[in-house]
DNA sequence: CTGAAAGCGCTTACAG
DNA sequence: CTGAAAGCGCTTACAG
């Protein structure tokens, strides 16, 4: 093994191949019009000075930076883990490089989707997981270059990679309805998180299943929680001090379910006895907790959206505007039939 | 609001203030010499032009890259989405960007362990997060001028970040140890986990704490399981299948601990009542399901590894080698004190 | 097929 | 305090 004193450069490349330092770029990125014995002598020189182009130099010159970026609200979230997880399946193999740009403040958020020059710079496409862009902002973007796509959340002018959230949200309402409750509660997420994005669809499809069912909407039956354990546990303690509490509830995340079903048992009932719950995610601990919801793909849609990106990256011309990755019900044991009264 | 063709260049703000492009930088980068005046021109010119340095030509005049880069070795984990939630939790106000080294095979693993070269091109420092470097591999870390620190595992002749992993597994040993339990069972990680790392320890951990109580080692009691809900289910099965089942368990995560509780139910017993169950995590959801468990705070994890590196990089004296984060035991409702016989 | 030269947009000595 | 120039390490027309 040779040693090296510092990183080896093209021009090193050059010298010990015999060719100029344009040479070794061609050779080393495949280009046509090298001669197969210049491309072996490259390349051997290159292996020999274990050479990599230095990447900032490259970018400088090309313009490509060969990677992708995700903004991402919440890092340490199971759907947003799960999003970045399948974004780096595709990527990794790829040779792109991923670049995280947090935005936990409302403040942040505001800075990254207002500025696209300061992304665009540093990536050549960006996942948007989980962000709202006011529709004002949305023609910077299309304007910007830079490839976008947005996952979780659909975003008018450009391209997106979603549930149908209404309809998950229906899905879950119905499995209760066919189970004979007539009284059924929600756990959604407080106004404060906007008037689109998952919540709102997801309070939206519980409210239009209630009545394509002729159910009533009652407005006491809905409460707003934080989306955690503890805000699905508060949102049903406050459920069961009604004086007429649901049979059934729907929580519009996972964790909102846990949280709640956990309330019911420290009030000394049984679920899915005394009040059946349906959950939205199958999250990874859901199967082992016996909690009925209704799965969505996380991971798959990071695995679209990279996909979606390095397509057009490569030439080819911009899929569909909206993909709506499907969603299923899976009964488990916090649910069942409505006891006869 | 004016209309740009183009980003704006230093070049753009120099000719806009009257002044030179070496003099915005200075300006711009608040270095000393320079008359406030100067730099009241430039910043004007500068926001007038909404410019800010194009990322890789700074990087590549000034050898630094302003960019944390992680490695994982599963993005979709529990503790390492924490982890990297606490990286990006300080890395973010610092403007530091927080480049992503996804690492989910073995040789993707070995190839990134073995090249500092790859990865001291595009960072400043690297979070290895889970990773096992082979000490024959330590020197070319150190010596690649990189800061490098290590979460979750100690590496030899590398700094780090990480719980007493035997220590956690012993405390959670005990505490079934002082309910009376004298079979006690361990639910582990399959070999090619590796010798060192987490799982050794923690197995290490329950042989030690046995020992120390007089217990004897049963080898039959040990399974070994992949690291999710279903490795701890069918781990629980084997364990109920033996002609003498455990009468407590601890399994070294939380995912473990709840497919055991599952398997358990699914056989007909209850957890506490006729098995105890403990886990190691302090999952999100383990409070909701009530799961008695020995948290460790994986978020500060990723807080502390940054904020070494960010001090590091301002010239700070390197800190302590092996920092070990704390760790608690957190009784909730799934062990109890073996009930008479 | 290959090389010499210009250029990507900054930073950093070096003068003044 | 400020500017002119060189240089960071590549890529990309342009010649030949």
């Amino acid at each position: 093994m040779t040693t090296r004193d510092r990183i080896a450069t093209a021009a090193d490349v050059a010298t010990l191949a015999g060719v100029s330092v344009a040479t070794v770029s061609r050779a080393l990125r495949g280009l046509p019009n090298v001669t197969e014995a210049t491309r072996g002598r490259v390349l051997l020189a290159a292996s020999e000075l274990r050479y990599r182009p230095h990447p900032h130099a490259s970018r400088l010159a090309s313009g490509k930076t060969r990677t992708i970026g995700i903004a991402l609200p919440m890092l340490g979230q199971w759907y947003f883990s799960k999003v970045l997880a399948g974004v780096d399946l595709v990527l990794s193999p790829a040779g792109y490089d991923l670049l995280i740009f947090g935005a936990s403040t409302p403040e942040d958020r505001r800075r990254l989707v207002g500025d696209a020059d300061a992304v665009r710079s540093r990536v050549d496409g960006l996942i948007l997981a989980g962000m709202q862009v006011p529709p004002e902002e949305v023609p910077q973007w299309v304007s910007s270059g830079l490839r976008v796509v947005s996952v979780g959340q659909e975003i008018k002018g450009l391209r997106s990679i979603s549930i149908d959230d209404a309809g998950a949200a229906a899905l879950a309402v119905r499995h209760l309805v066919n189970l004979g409750h007539l009284r059924i509660g929600l756990i959604g997420a407080r106004a404060q998180e906007g008037a689109h994005g998952p919540p709102a669809e997801r309070r939206r499809g519980y409210a239009v299943e209630l009545r394509r069912q002729r159910l009533g909407l009652q407005r006491e039956l809905q409460v707003e929680a934080e989306l955690t354990v503890d805000g699905g546990r508060e949102a049903m303690d406050h459920l069961l001090s009604l004086p007429a509490p649901p049979t059934a509830v729907f929580a519009i995340t996972d964790e909102l379910a846990v949280g709640a079903i956990d309330s019911v048992r420290r009030h000394g009932f049984d679920v899915p006895r005394h009040i059946s719950v349906i959950g939205l995610d199958d999250h990874d601990l859901a199967a082992g907790v016996g909690l009925t919801t209704v799965r969505q793909h996380p991971v798959r849609h990071g695995q679209l959206a990279a996909n979606m990106l390095l397509a057009e990256l490569d030439g080819e011309p911009a899929s569909d505007q909206h993909v709506r990755d499907e969603t299923q019900l899976v009964v488990r044991s916090t649910t069942r039939p409505l006891a006869d009264p």
